[in-house]
DNA sequence: CCCCATAGATTACAATCATAATCTTAAAGA
DNA sequence: TCTTTAAGATTATGATTGTAATCTATGGGG
């Protein structure tokens, strides 16, 4: 059985895009193979070179997918109430939470791709480019880079050691700290205020 | 050519564990084989299983020989001159450092297996127990977690961003961040002390 | 000095992988 | 309707992997 719509076509090639971001930050990119994927979506890895042109090119897409979920989940809290300061608030628990912690599939793409892109040159824009919106979202300037950096890595520290009792502490000392980085300094005007 | 000293086989041993922990971190787990591993010290794979019972126990060991290395480096710090706030402040420095970043293969353990014992259950008690060490020597409580989680996440994020200009703000950023969260907070006595 | 346990070499294995050529069939264009 | 085109299935390929059996020769205990 063979030859779709177009638009199934396409269809097809967006739901593989989705299913593999879910898959290489679940099982890791180098766990999930191209046939892995294409199974997970009902299909076989006959036809993914018709439509990608290496496993790289399906990595960067998944990523690219996976930052673009994410962003708009962040923009969907700034619709709810108490401003921004409120989403953050919110953000902070649910992205430090030990379900966020125990469901890699659909957490952040940041943490999620960090191991993967960081021995991988090349396609590294599109990562990039995810970490910058997303601290940017947090806060302007250095205070956002620093508490994604606070949530990134308590993320994977807890996940990498999650089973004991360190994991929950973690995942706990993180939250506070990463709400008193973006509080207002004591000396200063702004805690999100550009460098020098 | 084979059979040595039993004092040069328990040598040689430990030359492969110590290897492994270099290559693990550098080329990750998965992308360094056992035959890398016998390779780098000048052997075969036959031996492996000889002194290994598995892939898995010889990435426990290295895990172990790197968070004890780490620890090394640490108390070392603290014997030098300014007492540990100096130390804990030498630390970020170099921590963060581009050359930190870009070489994989000495850095930090917590982040350089984070991705590795993420999806691997069963042996996290050793990297469990090196990341409380860690963070112990950082400050005791949740400042000590919370200072390593900013320190690991913004590693990471760094070394997965290498090349655009957004690596080094990260660095930069996480750099002063870590220093505030050990900082004494202007309402409580200290910002290391255990929560409720 | 002799026997044997064993470190390490050689070779083999069954999986799994990314990639690709080939085939089939039905959609798209005329 | 008829031809072309391409989506997806089937199958193949060559490399790499973790694991292991077998071989060897040499230290170490007697």
């Amino acid at each position: 059985m063979s030859r779709v719509t177009q638009a199934e076509a396409r269809a097809n090639r967006q739901r593989v895009v989705e299913s593999a971001s879910r898959l290489f930050r679940e099982k890791g990119v180098h766990d999930a193979s191209v046939a892995d994927v294409m199974r997970s979506v009902g299909m076989t890895q006959g036809g993914f070179y018709k439509q990608f042109a290496s496993k790289a090119a399906l990595v960067d897409e998944a990523a690219a997918e996976a930052f673009s979920d994410m962003l708009r989940r962040l923009a969907a809290l700034d619709a709810g109430e108490g401003g921004h300061d409120a989403a953050w608030s919110s953000l902070v628990d649910s992205y430090l939470s030990p379900e966020a912690r125990d469901d890699h599939g659909s957490g952040c793409p940041a943490a999620g791709f960090a191991g993967d892109f960081a021995r991988e040159p090349g396609l590294r824009d599109t990562y990039a480019a995810g970490v910058r919106d997303m601290a940017g979202w947090i806060a302007p300037g250095e205070t956002g880079l620093a508490a994604l950096s606070t949530l990134v890595g308590a993320l994977l520290l807890a996940r990498a050691t999650a089973g004991s009792p360190l994991s929950e502490e973690i995942l706990s000392a993180a939250r506070k700290a990463a709400v008193r980085l973006t509080e207002r300094t004591a000396d200063g005007p702004r805690a999100g205020t550009p460098s020098a």
